[in-house]
DNA sequence: CTAGGGTTAG
């Protein structure tokens, strides 16, 4: 075009700008982006929304952000491209904050802003700005849109309401692909195998699943142990469905091989398999050696995990507790040393609960809660009716564990426990406690909610950083492997 | 005289 000494104009940008995001390719990026200054093209909405989404697609938000800042005269579409570059790039709370800072403006939402934040706030595991986003749509008229109401299947799945989203899904007008896989992974990640596979069945006679779908349905074999079906499902995927698996589906059944004890079939899968293995295949594989205290394995899984994320202090304490379990001090202090030279810090436990529309967090070993004093009262007294019980706090490997190793002997104010005791005193008898966790629950603390479920007659649901258990009268739905 | 562009759920 140059060529041609032609000058590209506010309609020639967004097309180029389209072609470097679908190829990731930032310098071209940048240069195009020069010649939008050159030419006076900066203020367009339209030509500003192709640059945020370009530098969105290309992982650059703070660029992106820069576009959105020097526009003044912003449209919808502006506005949305800027909550989805915050989404795509893991940054749910800047999302949902932009969002308000949007509705407050005075400017009407459209199907793409709620859909945007609605799944902004499923990535959360945030229920109260869900259900807020989800009364937005009511107001502004697109709870029946059915795009927008699978971004709340999604939404409610996501943070712990399976039967709403259920509810919401069935009430769908018209179920497409994407709204069967909201509801089958949903049911995956709560450990509801059953419903999950009822449902791919029932899809089966009115849609064509699609690779997702399949994630959906491996993850649900692994999460409920069933390993004959996994296999079978993988193996009809590929043959009747002619998909061919990623490393996503990969994932599932290294974890489903994992959990029923074959480690070396995993390791061998992984080998064999045609995609390149990511951070994902390796973490699954160092998460089945912690569960069935395999060393040499979990030593190659960590040695993989390390090339690829070097900076995630969590794969390095998995493999730690995997030492501390089989006895292997000096591989625990090997590691210790090689987290400290490298500099890296565990990430903090956090453990958030929401009652009456109103989210607390807690912090491992936390004391700055209003109502500190009687939350630890009531661990105090949960924790002698748990011992009456039976429970003993393990000893051992809790002292290495994914958490807090200094004080282990304090385990009983581990972040969740911190939640549940708040929940407790402060919900009506018999209420669901929902609590969400960034970290994975440790051994300890998954023994000791059994028991409290138990004792207290409440269900008590907790999110983990890759599933859900439901712990219920002395019973966890994961089956006691996570 | 006309056309053509940006955002969104699993």
């Amino acid at each position: 075009m140059f060529d041609y000494g032609l000058v590209p104009d506010n309609f020639t940008f967004p097309f180029v700008l389209k072609a470097c995001a679908a190829l990731s390719a930032i310098e071209h990026g940048r240069e195009i982006h020069e010649h939008v200054v050159q030419t006076g093209w900066e203020k367009d909405v339209f030509v500003g929304a192709a640059l945020i989404d370009m530098y969105a697609k290309c992982g650059c938000v703070g660029s992106a952000r820069e576009v959105f800042d020097k526009i003044l005269v912003r449209d919808a579409v502006l506005w949305n491209s800027m909550l989805a570059a915050y989404s795509q790039n893991g940054h749910p709370d800047a999302c949902l904050s932009l969002c308000s800072e949007m509705v407050l403006t005075g400017l009407r939402p459209t199907e793409a802003t709620l859909v945007t934040a609605i799944s902004a706030s499923a990535d959360n595991a945030a229920l109260p700005q869900g259900r807020e986003l989800h009364g937005l749509s009511w107001r502004q008229e697109f709870e029946s849109h059915d795009k927008v109401k699978t971004a709340l299947v999604d939404m409610y799945a996501k943070c712990g309401s399976v039967r709403v989203a259920r509810n919401l899904f069935e009430r769908l007008g018209v179920k497409r692909v994407v709204s069967w896989n909201a509801m089958i992974t949903g049911y995956a990640m709560h450990g509801h195998a059953t419903e999950a596979l009822d449902l791919f069945e029932e899809m089966n006679r009115v849609a064509k699943p699609d690779h997702i779908t399949f994630v959906g349905v491996l993850s649900a074999c692994s999460h409920g142990g069933l390993l004959e079906e996994g296999w079978m499902f993988f193996e009809t995927m590929i043959r009747d469905y002619k998909i061919d698996p990623t490393v996503q589906h990969y994932t599932c059944m290294v974890d489903l091989l994992g959990h029923s004890g074959r480690l070396d079939e995993a390791y061998n899968l992984i080998m064999q398999m045609k995609v390149v293995p990511d951070s994902g295949v390796w973490g699954a594989l160092l998460n089945s050696c912690k569960i069935h205290g395999n060393v040499e394995l979990g030593e190659i899984a960590l040695e993989r995990l390390i090339e690829l994320e070097p900076d995630d202090a969590g794969n390095y304490v998995i493999l730690s507790n995997i030492y501390a379990q089989a006895g292997k001090w000096e591989g625990v202090a090997k590691l210790r040393k090689l987290m400290t030279d490298r500099r890296l810090k565990k990430s903090i436990a956090c453990s958030w609960i929401e009652v009456k529309n109103k989210v607390h967090a807690f912090l491992s070993g936390d004391t700055s809660h209003p109502l500190s004093d009687e939350i630890y009262a009531e661990l105090e007294r949960v924790g002698g009716l748990m011992k009456e019980a039976g429970y003993s706090p393990s000893t051992g490997s809790v002292f290495h564990d994914v958490e807090d190793d200094e004080k282990a002997n304090m385990v009983c104010s581990h972040s969740e426990r911190l939640a549940i005791a708040f929940g407790l005193i402060s919900t009506p008898p018999g209420t669901r406690l929902l609590i969400t966790k960034n970290l994975r629950i440790c051994e300890d603390c998954h023994v000791a909610i059994k028991f409290i479920s138990k004792i207290t007659e409440r269900e008590i649901t907790i999110r983990d950083v890759n599933r859900y258990h439901h712990f219920k009268d002395g019973v966890c739905s994961c089956g006691d492997y996570w």
